[in-house]
RNA sequence: GCCCCCAUCGUCUAGUGGCCUAGGACACCACCCUUUCAAGGUGGCGGCACGGGUUCGAAUCCCGUUGGGGGUGCCA
């Protein structure tokens, strides 16, 4: 048996849609095992949305996601529109096989026919008539009577009646090629043998097999898997959804995370644990496994997948990780003093406590800025005369005790227990004054690192607020 | 309308005729831990769409119903 041969088809849109990735992971996770090979093939042939520059982006989104152009597995990229010519030579084979025949109704006349005799689609006016090719004849494939039946490998056998199917379009009538040729015809040019998908092209599969077989040669191993849907149901689509890889990346989701969670969709690891790691699944994935109903693209299980990732680095690549979205916060934040060992400082104690990379910045900002950017919200959280109370006598404490985060705990204790407070409640103000809101990392690092001025100011200017409010 | 696919906790799934009193994960709830919030630990809630068969025995096989979804272009 010789090595299969996978592939991906996608047009180049801008994006890279989550599906095409999952899609693409499922074919580079079998090439990969099976010691075949991934082929890339950009089909770009649709112009209305096409531009050169979106290619590197499929490729870019691609390496995000493991699957490196520099793998020997992968082949390409190979572009749909270099191949116009032997689309089109197929069509004319086509049609001096006799398998198909011209036709010169227009859509609209297509459409006419249809309406007035209550039938769907075309309905073969020229099968017959024996036209030769012209200007604004498109060709159509001449669908043989029987049924035709697709093999695939995640849902057995599917089976359609010819008569079902219409004599559909090979080449348009300006002499472009459409899709489903230009698609056949590049998959035989490549000696593709698995053609992994999604569900949507299952419909156009027998149509495509029956090319396949009238061009002489027998059809790929076919393998439709399930679609990816949102909270409706729908597939998800750029229109409703996030869909676009890239944004994932941007907002700090980790490549191993995203991989992860993609590849548990339609599909499971064996045993308890669903966070295995790419060889485990490399090894272990097959198609027959692949589940046949549609699967909810969930955000929030995402981001649980992505925690954990997180949580699982070694904090020094964490902290390295997180550098992107500092840098971003420190460009818009120019007032900001940065203190890179401050950030080191932290960074652990961020790293429980985030679930994108993104959020890092948020977590330890008010370290930076001159003042903490307070939360209205919180503001009005401890405006009371109990915590206008806690804050001078933290400052009365504060101002004396040695400056170590255990010294200030023992501050905070003393200034609780004066109040009948728990020392978590006690610190409420404070952390207010300190980092502007009520929830973030642990105070008594963030207060040490600042040191005692700084922080004594803070409270002066949350008692100041306060006091106006 | 026609064609095709699908149907296990809210969600993603394990399960391929007896091991199922249906397992895990996310979410949710409770408790523990605790300097807020997290993280971590423990426990809980919760499901085989429905109706017929087949079988000694069905979540697993068959048929139907219902309910979802996809496809129906001179788009890809």
């Amino acid at each position: 048996m010789t090595a299969p041969r996978f592939r991906i088809a996608p047009s180049p849109t801008g994006f890279f849609h989550v599906g095409g990735a999952r899609t693409a992971l499922y074919n580079w996770a079998l090439a990969k095992r099976l010691g075949g090979t991934f082929v890339l093939r950009i089909e770009d042939t649709d112009e209305e949305r096409n531009r050169p520059e979106w290619n590197q982006g499929i490729i870019d989104a691609l390496a995000w996601i493991g699957i490196s152009a520099d793998d020997p597995a992968f082949e390409g990229p190979y572009f749909q529109s270099h191949y116009a010519a032997e689309h089109v030579a197929a069509g004319v084979r086509l049609f001096d096989a006799g398998h198909a025949y011209y036709c010169d109704l227009t859509s609209e006349q297509v459409q006419e026919r249809s309406k007035a005799s209550g039938k769907p689609g075309y309905d073969g006016h020229s099968r017959d008539r024996g036209l030769e090719p012209g200007p604004g004849r498109v060709l159509r494939f001449r669908v043989p009577d029987g049924s035709t039946v697709v093999h695939d490998a995640v849902r057995g056998e599917v089976t359609f009646d010819n008569a079902t199917i219409e004599d559909f379009v090979l080449l348009r009538g300006n002499g472009s090629p459409m899709f489903l040729l230009a698609n056949v015809v590049d998959d035989m040019l490549m000696r593709i043998s698995h053609v992994i998908r999604a569900e949507e092209h299952l419909p156009n599969t027998p149509k495509q097999q029956m090319l396949w077989e009238a061009l002489g040669h027998a059809a790929p191993e076919w393998a439709h898997v399930p679609l990816l849907v949102n909270e409706q149901r729908k597939k998800i689509s750029k229109r409703r959804d996030k869909v676009a890889l890239e944004q994932y990346r941007d907002e700090g989701y980790l490549p191993g995370a995203m991989v992860n969670y993609l590849m548990t969709l339609g599909w499971a690891p064996k045993g308890d644990t669903e966070i295995v790691p790419w060889a485990t699944i490399e090894s272990e994935f097959r198609l027959e496994d692949v589940t046949h109903s549609p699967a909810f693209f969930d955000l929030k299980k995402l981001a649980a997948f992505n925690g954990e990732y997180i949580r699982a680095m070694p904090v020094e690549e964490f902290s390295a990780a997180c550098e992107p979205w500092l840098a971003q916060w420190r460009d818009a934040h120019p007032e900001a003093v940065w203190n890179q060992e401050w950030w080191t400082t932290m960074a652990a104690l961020v790293q429980t406590r985030v679930v994108t990379l993104a959020e890092a910045p948020a977590m330890v900002d008010f370290l930076f800025t001159p003042a903490p950017e307070l939360d209205p919200a919180s503001v009005a959280k401890v405006t009371s005369p109990q915590a206008e109370s806690v804050l001078r006598a933290s400052a009365e404490a504060f101002a004396s005790c040695a400056w170590s985060a255990d010294a200030i705990k023992v501050a905070f204790e003393v200034v609780a227990e004066a109040h009948g407070l728990k020392p978590g409640k006690a610190q409420a103000p404070v952390r207010v004054a300190v980092t502007g809101r009520t929830v973030g990392p642990p105070l008594l690092e963030s207060m040490e690192l600042l040191g005692r001025d700084r922080i004594l100011g803070r409270i002066d200017a949350l008692r100041e607020r306060i006091a106006v409010t």
